[in-house]
DNA sequence: CGGTGGCTTGAAGCTATTCAAGACCTGTGG
DNA sequence: CCACAGGTCTTGAATAGCTTCAAGCCACCG
């Protein structure tokens, strides 16, 4: 350890010393010299659900973490038709790396809280660390494992089946820290009705029929419309097709 | 230029002189040192259709770049039902980095020749050179946008057009010189009937009424069950939903 | 030739959608 | 406090589209 190390170690920004993207998101990659310089140029916002983040075809200029929040990656059709084809949760990097426009729009889908960054000074970053780069890499790794696995969801199963894979997915992603063997645990959806059908490839009137059956069996109870008890993750699973 | 230089451009290995992956393909990031050294340990080989590549579950210890043929990645459900994640077509490179067992399984869809590596020279190479695991990182975020534009072909396209959506997808791929504004062109369909319906969430019979449709339609002309020709690549788009 | 695998076609059935109405929840103004 | 308006969500009945089940066709190969 030298005294410079010691300098720069006590040197964290303080808009990142809590922040859960130096721990677990990319900002993890960046010894503290670079994080002083990225903390410069970022800034903390906070959004409304329904706030757009990133408009289709629209040239992007800056990248975020996700802090706190769920934001709905969607395609759309030109007849309106829209498929939500990711979702987002803290702390995920937001931002299509190596393009000037982003084919897929993003929005939140609750109320959100980002870190963001100018573009170019991640771009830089990425060409001075690799580790920065090999972050990202692993994330988008990981994005294309959940859109294929989505991809069998949304070909292969039934509505019913949907539901269920949909609400384990949201259970794990809602709470990181939930137990693998646990068998119930609860939260409140993040997205509408309307979402969930975009994002399960069905109409919302399927996704309100199937919510009721899973509820009239016993498998999870509702309250309040958004919040979802599931006293057996074992026989959601079940259900799941997996 | 130094004589240094100068004897090592000389020295690509008979390998890869003609190889189209180091010009268009992963080993394009190498210097003619690493592919020297990648040579010795890398081989050609050539499988039928229907050669399983990669298990599902199976330790993966080599990746490959697919020199020519179309390779399916497929996943499945408990109950045997399935559902193709992706193609690939050359000069593509295939493997998951970074995981020791692959969730997905990877078949040729034709005759395919590879060329194939171990996992590991790979590994120590994307270490040295960044720019391998860059042009790494490139192709999987080209397969992400890929996997989310399907996602929306799977999620919300009605079975004719997800046909047209598969033949157009095809009929880029096929032939990447294809001229974006080309009026017409024709292929020989890499997938039988049950991989395309396996590709498109569909049953065999739906495939075939649709492709039949397409045909009555005088969209497409089909030869011997696997050439297709499209007279208006045009008229195929506008039944394709964009 | 008969057999096999891949493909097509037809008829019946079922699942999810569409269209329509009503319930519920929340915030606003009287 | 209640009434009411505007979402969001649920429920019902009819319909459409895809699947299922069942034959039959076609090309290829022994």
């Amino acid at each position: 350890m030298t005294v410079r190390q010691d300098v720069h170690s006590a040197g964290i920004p303080v808009l990142c010393q809590s922040c859960e993207a130096r721990h677990h998101g990319v900002c993890g990659a960046l010894d503290p010299d670079q994080l002083v310089g990225l903390a410069k140029t970022s800034s903390k916002h906070t959004v409304e659900a329904g706030v757009e983040l990133i408009g289709d075809a629209e040239a992007v200029d800056s990248y975020a973490n996700v802090l706190s929040g769920v934001v709905k990656l969607m395609k759309s059709l030109s007849d309106g038709r829209q498929q939500i084809v990711g979702l987002q949760f803290a702390p995920d990097f937001l931002g299509r790396p190596f393009k000037v426009e982003s084919a897929i729009n993003a929005e939140a889908a609750t109320a959100v809280s980002l870190c963001s960054f100018p573009k170019a000074a991640i771009e830089r970053m990425m060409k001075e660390s690799p580790g920065l780069e090999h972050r990202l890499f692993k994330q988008t790794l990981n994005e294309l494992d959940d859109a294929r696995d989505w991809m069998v969801t949304l070909g292969r199963k039934s509505a019913s089946e949907k539901l269920a894979s949909f609400l384990l997915m949201i259970a794990r992603n809602i709470d990181p820290t939930l137990d693998p063997a646990a068998q119930s645990t609860s939260f409140d959806l993040p997205l509408t009705r309307a979402d969930i059908a975009d994002f399960l490839g069905l109409t919302i009137e399927t996704v309100s029929r199937q919510l009721t059956r899973l509820r009239s069996d016993g498998v999870i109870r509702i309250e309040n419309n958004r919040h979802v008890i599931v006293d057996s993750l074992n026989r959601l699973q079940r259900r799941s097709g997996a």
